[in-house]
DNA sequence: CAGTCAGTTTCATTATTTGAAACTTTGTTT
DNA sequence: AAACAAAGTTTCAAATAATGAAACTGACTG
């Protein structure tokens, strides 16, 4: 189920907000009790204790609990604290301006890619949408990448989590093939999506990597089967490294330089 | 400080997740303990359990925590469910479109605004850095908005948690004062930042309301001194009140019609 | 190398969580 | 309208988990 469910109360009650989350939709208390393991009350009283939270609430015309809107105002915080999105921001719009085609920037959670922000250049206007998505990490271009450029143990521990369901013909449906695609990747610096996660769409990626070589997160460019092909693709192949190159090094540059500065007053 | 820090474990838990984002950026144990009530063993379990539960983020090098990646996630699911933003998406796109000005949809989280979504005529891409921030309910005109159509006793409860900071000399820095603007914009059914908020910056907003009458959420075009004036503002309001009932009207016919078909299947 | 400080672990005490059962409320059927 | 059923809520003794004073570790400092 993803999480660590073992972390005393609070690990139980988070994981029901997971449990709404999965749901889709408002749901009713019964709905919630008869996926849940815990018995009545106890579930009872943990969905109490969220909606006084503000991290569920509660309709009660339907009678049905949704995630609370403190989320939302937590995860603004989360986004701009410990996300590469506002280093990459600038440069996203760089390269979305340059290549004239939808610009992703994600980031490894679990085994997960999350998507973290994106850029679109055809409609405008389009983004809270999809940031905080999450996509398989063995079928899609950013996830590839950042798989082929992490610790081997890492890698081996995310791709024993995949599920490898064949979404197209073209997916990579085992752990073998999986690797050695990464294998490709790592060797060229950067990898494609073959539609291999929805037929007619194809992308470039590349990770984006510290200087120490730890994968921070990956870039990548998408487009469709229609207006180009993989060899179209690869010739973003330079400014989308270039790109990677310098957010990697804003990151750096970040990490509040004058921590020391303020912080050795010493109280 | 807000939230009801008296659910047991969980919200106390839960409470470190606000003092980490108040910070605004990654913090070290210390910093944390220096500022909370909590023991430094309890606070210090606190802080492994929500790391563990990818609640917050550790980065080892610099020994800090920030708010961890599992609530953007969860954030988006939020944003979905439980909010107008994906209902109003298109009709704010079509407004944004139409007055060819920032245009911002919000709702009511304790006593605070929260921006839900955002669109900005200017620049086309920016919005999930404003969808998800805070701002105060007394001196913005989506605020303003939605107090004046509260019920009595959930707008007294707000106003009284109002701090009434004069941000700029046209801040309405007391109750009384709101409450008189709260009676105008009744009648009116439309209300108006006059640079309440920031020196130069206008705005008209109205509420979105259901057909029982309750506060949904709000709307608001915003403008510059620079560009228009109060008057000119005005001219949009048939505009934005159609795309309010528009709103109220999909948020009604919406609320999983299908509902008693579904679930009416009897376990 | 003693001293200080930030972070971590221990463990007996204390308080909280737990869940079976009983109860209330709401809506449905006869 | 009474009887019934289903969903949601409360109770309370037992079981468990949270608590925090104190002691410990390790890293940096002078």
């Amino acid at each position: 189920m993803g999480h660590v469910t073992g972390d005393g109360t609070v690990g139980k009650a988070l994981s029901v907000l997971d449990q709404v989350a999965a749901f889709g939709r408002p749901v009713r208390f019964g709905e919630l009790l008869a996926q849940s393991s815990y018995p009545k009350p106890t579930l009872y009283r943990f969905v109490q204790t969220l909606t006084n939270q503000h991290m569920l609430t509660y309709d009660p015309e339907q009678q049905t609990y949704a995630l609370g809107i403190r989320l939302v105002r937590l995860a603004h915080a989360a986004w701009e604290q410990s996300t590469l999105a506002p280093i990459a921001r600038p440069h996203i719009d760089a390269l979305s301006a340059a290549v004239g085609e939808t610009v992703h920037l994600a980031q490894l959670d679990n085994a997960q890619v999350l998507y973290i922000d994106k850029r679109n250049a055809g409609n405008p206007v389009q983004m809270y949408s999809q940031a905080g998505k999450v996509g398989p990490a063995y079928c899609t271009g950013v996830g590839k990448a950042m798989l082929a450029f992490s610790a081997p143990d890492v890698a081996d521990r995310i791709i024993a989590q995949q599920s490898f369901h064949r979404f197209t013909p073209q997916t990579l449906d085992n752990a073998k093939a999986l690797r050695d695609e990464l294998q490709n990747i790592r060797i060229n610096g950067y990898g494609f999506d073959r539609e291999e996660h929805e037929p007619g769409i194809i992308c470039i990626a590349t990770p984006i990597l510290s200087e120490s070589g730890r994968v921070l997160g990956a870039l990548s460019v998408t487009s469709t089967t229609a207006r180009t092909n993989l060899a179209g693709l690869e010739g973003y192949v330079p400014i989308l490294q270039d790109t990677a190159t310098d957010i990697a090094r804003d990151a750096r540059n970040w990490s509040f330089p004058d921590y020391e500065t303020k912080e050795t007053t010493r109280m």
